[in-house]
DNA sequence: CGGCCATTTGACCGTTATCAACCGTAGTGG
DNA sequence: CCACTACGGTTGATAACGGTCAAATGGCCG
């Protein structure tokens, strides 16, 4: 699948922009960190593998990350989804050990370091350090909302979830010329992101066109017809669903 | 139930205790912040309710609290079970909303922030920001953990691997006379902890009996008898789980 | 003794996984 | 242009796991 860009045309006309001002400096990462800790990784690479050393921070400049753990025969829960701009903490509670693997879901560019570069200035470094808060706070947030759904959603709602929030972290994309459509999934991939097989993904995938919710053209790409109507299975108030999520305004 | 504290007697025979050197300077938290922040929940009561204005962290320093989310028609799912000596950022990625509540499963005593003292000397503060990582690392190992059974284990598993986990975590703890059992819980509220109805903790406990692997006298307090068996169920490697979960040596 | 609450057990049912077959599309090579 | 293959999507039949409902048991306390 893929999601079309315009589906939030009428989220902005029902106020879902609410947030104009942000409270803390945005602070743009890519070009402090890219040239020093810039690492890149190939559709479907490796990254990080559990119980692999860590204790240092992803960064996503560019392309897609799955954050997943496995259990030992095999079966892997998907952890989260990470876009552009966000930030993990790869470590568990020695600050040694990774506790999840990490993949890359397309050509991937990011940046992986243990410390802030000590060269900013003490400023720079309160602000940067407010910021990391942040995006850690948006990755527990995306957690949090994942493992609700999780334990007490049906796959309708779990679907209709992770369509809206992707919906909603690619339109808040600010870079470039607005034309991130997001990671091309395939079903398989769809299940995985949300915890169901393939088939069954594809039956409530065909349940909403059948009720008018999405359309899917011939290449699965995935349209968003009525907002509304997906927020009330999925379960979530879309205003509040923005601001736990979604950081730039 | 209860956990009887001699359950890790074996499992220190086989060496789960290797990890006899931490790597970074162990901070005790409690007296610095007790005295500041300090707060006190009754058993039951509500601290943080979803929604609300939070971005700050809350350090347990006695009792437990339940972090937990909720849908809308009222099913709520536990997140994270906090022990004495953990620590949570209470934030979404606004840095203003609490994406989750948290309510105290006993009487409970914390310390609410929104920043480091700054009266410590830089030093202290550069020790207690890795500290602080730490923490939130173990945090965010136990919530990944519980996200990985939850998705893909079974009733049996979710259980065993609390059970191994709550051991393991009371097992740590340093400080008092290692009196620390841990909360007092019902099959109700253990079946909250695992994502399972009363009915169906009550079953699994039952057969875990049955196999010898635990035992439950009168007042539901349950001992572990056989925990490699346990861990094999749970399916988790003790030493990793261990390096994942715990932080104390 | 009676009432209350947690645990236990049984019967039943719904959701979703699993297995299997079929179809449409795209790509490849003759 | 057509055969062949590969892959993803679609659909149906069946089974398992765990939830729901209901009732029985048992301990605890007034």
């Amino acid at each position: 699948m893929e999601l079309a860009t315009h589906a939030f045309d009428k989220a902005k006309a029902v106020g879902l922009n609410a947030n104009p001002t942000p409270h803390r400096k945005s602070v743009d990462l890519a070009p402090i960190l890219a040239t020093k800790y810039a690492g890149h990784a190939r559709a479907g690479s490796q990254i990080v593998q559990e119980g692999d050393d860590a204790g240092y921070f992803i960064y996503l400049i560019q392309g897609a990350l799955i954050v997943s753990k496995s259990m030992t025969d095999g079966e892997t829960q998907v952890i989260d989804l990470m876009l552009p701009d966000d930030l993990v903490h790869v470590t568990a509670s020695d600050g040694l050990t990774a506790p999840f693997s990490i993949e890359a879901l397309e050509a991937s560019s990011f940046a992986r370091f243990k410390e802030l570069p000590k060269e900013l200035s003490e400023q720079h470094l309160h602000d940067l350090r407010f910021y990391f808060l942040d995006r850690m706070g948006a990755a527990q947030a995306r957690m949090v909302e994942h493992m609700l759904r999780l334990g007490k959603g049906s796959a309708a709602t779990r679907l209709a979830c992770f369509l809206i929030e992707l919906s909603m972290r690619l339109d808040a994309w600010p870079r470039g010329d607005g034309a991130n459509r997001g990671p091309k999934l395939n079903q398989q991939q769809l299940g995985e992101l949300t915890g169901l097989t393939n088939v069954h993904v594809c039956r409530t995938l065909r349940r909403f066109t059948r009720d008018g919710l999405i359309t899917t053209d011939a290449h699965s790409h995935i349209t968003i017809n009525n907002l509304e109507g997906l927020a009330e299975i999925a379960d979530v108030d879309l205003e509040q669903l923005r601001s736990e999520i979604v950081t730039r305004q």
